[in-house]
DNA sequence: TTGTACGCGTTATCAT
DNA sequence: ATGATAACGCGTACAA
């Protein structure tokens, strides 16, 4: 137990070490490595062998240097306040990295708040990495605003009209829309809805959707059970309250953290689901699992979209020609709280 | 509107355009920047001015290959099966990374399950970070034996024995010995312990905890009503319906996700928290936040591990002595699941 | 105080 | 097919 053994790390070896061992040069050498340029195939066999048996590996940084690539990209996370967020961005985090990974190709983790681009600044001015990946997309973004001026190729996640942006998303509108459909479809009278902040565009998508699946059943849009704008849990159990007066059967959830709460907020009131008001959920997660009732809502495979990004970012910095929208399917789950209850 | 004003990134200006426009050489300009070696004030002043009016920033791989270092350091995740997992390993890393940007360092993630080293090989032998954060320790941990033969300054979050490793860990130890005590003061009579896999380092310490807590009750550990390595909902429901049977008064689950099951489990036998069965937590999670009863739980702040193991890691990178044990503090959280109901 | 020259480890260009 | 040689951009010992 007192052997030594350590310290094999002492010194990587180089492609110049390689080299003179084998009494070739050091082109020679990262020809055998790379692929590229013509070399002998017997002398890159001895190359091969020798760097598998004497495990060399290519320096990074130096590597970096030379080919001005970085093999890394950022994913830009959003400074998380609550909990039935982090689940999103997180599971799209390790899409993303599970992509780079296989490319050979690092994950950087930058987290900042919706305003602030100073940690993306730094990135690019000292080139520490190839590309980015916007977790989050608003309706005039600062980030979009300023990776735009600096050439840095980068995809967001989320939906836009500007037709220079590439994004990749969810089928938020289609999903919404179809799910409104069947609510109707299941006997449901009146729908109301009750969304988040406008600024973000995942939540217009979602509203669009609701608009055109009351359009398509004939329905009108009435202004007295649609709440956007819903920023803290009050404001969302006070709508609820609202609409509870209105002999509306049916509440549409623009998230999985207001449908949370609007089924506490029922529960404490004794409103029974689905018996005497059904609740649907624009976005499905873990959390909504926990509930006594199981809880009718669209699904989508985020980490799917953090793969999806990632995969459209590599082609891109490889100079190939990257779609610019890439929309991603759902699933609907009907559940318990739409159940019709004769 | 058709203005185009991009392309001022198209080349990034070097030390080399600075020092030729200031009409000095390469290394003055290099030594204004670091601050180290002799220079005038005069010209350390006009070489600072220059680079800020004309945003130069330096080249982040020229800048590790100089200097053998590169700035960035790798968190290893562990692959999250379940929701109720994700908050820690995440809040840990958003602490570590906070850590890391205020030092100019970035962070890396590796994602990996217990078992596969791949990806730290590839971090190690292209010299891609400076260092690393295990997330998870266990008790024989292939992560661990594979860096010490390295020299890769590491240190793991968890507890170890090993008196060569660098840990940072909350007192899970003290924090379940307390708990157990506190619960006995409030006239329960019997506690029965629920844990998970006990080759996971912390879930040994809050088993150690609860053993220790009894003792200084003066109570003897029943082993019928013990049960660790408990891997499956399924097992844990069966575990506690076990318990159901042995005139026990509480339980004490080692985890939230194991909490989480127990309380579904209860509800649905109709068994009422606190009335007929006390109930409470070795880890808080917002999870817990979500049933109609608040439950008694331990709650250790995840944020600030993750800061303390970045903060521990850079000195070690920097060549300080770094404590080789961080302990942190915890609450004792006091709710309605183990009140006392006359 | 400042400039020169070289090294960091790799890739790419140009000869041979 | 292979070998010099320069370049990538910065840091630093040494010289001046």
């Amino acid at each position: 137990m007192d052997i030594i053994e350590k310290d094999q790390s002492k010194e990587n070896i180089t492609i110049h070490d390689v080299a003179r061992a084998l009494g070739v040069s050091a082109s020679t050498v990262s020809r055998a490595i790379s692929g590229k340029g013509r070399i002998g195939e017997e002398t890159r066999q001895r190359v091969l062998q020798y760097i598998d048996e004497n495990s060399f590996y290519p320096n990074a940084s130096a590597r970096s240097l030379a080919k001005s690539k970085t093999y890394n990209i950022a994913i830009i996370m959003p400074e998380v306040k609550d909990l039935v967020d982090m689940p999103f961005f997180h599971t799209c985090m390790h899409g993303a990295e599970e992509v780079a990974q296989v490319n050979d190709y690092d994950l950087l983790i930058v987290t900042t708040d919706g305003t602030n681009i100073k940690p993306l600044e730094r990135m690019v001015n000292n080139q520490k990495v190839d590309g980015m990946i916007l977790t989050r997309l608003y309706r005039n973004d600062v980030f979009v605003d300023y990776l735009k001026t600096t050439g840095m190729p980068f995809v967001a996640i989320g939906n836009s009209d500007d037709p220079e942006l590439v994004t990749v998303d969810h089928d938020n509108y289609g999903g919404c829309r179809e799910l409104v459909g069947l609510l109707f479809s299941k006997g449901i009278k009146k729908v109301a809805y009750l969304g988040g902040g406008m600024e973000q565009t995942v939540n217009i998508k979602r509203y669009e959707g609701y608009c055109n699946g009351l359009k398509d059943a004939g329905k009108m849009i009435d202004n007295s059970i649609v709440y956007t704008d819903l920023t803290s849990k009050l404001q969302v159990s006070k709508a609820a309250g609202e609409i509870l007066k209105t002999g509306t059967d049916c509440i549409l959830c623009q998230d999985d953290y207001i449908c949370d709460e609007v089924v506490h907020y029922l529960a404490e009131k004794g409103v029974e689901i689905p018996k005497q008001m059904k609740v649907a959920s624009c976005h499905h997660s873990k959390l909504l699992d926990n509930y006594p009732v199981t809880i009718t809502s669209l699904k989508f495979d985020t980490m799917d979209i953090g793969r999806k990004a990632c995969q459209v970012l590599l082609s891109m910095i490889n100079g190939e020609e990257a779609e610019k929208r890439t929309l991603l399917g759902y699933e609907v789950n009907l559940k318990e709280s739409t159940q019709r209850t004769r």
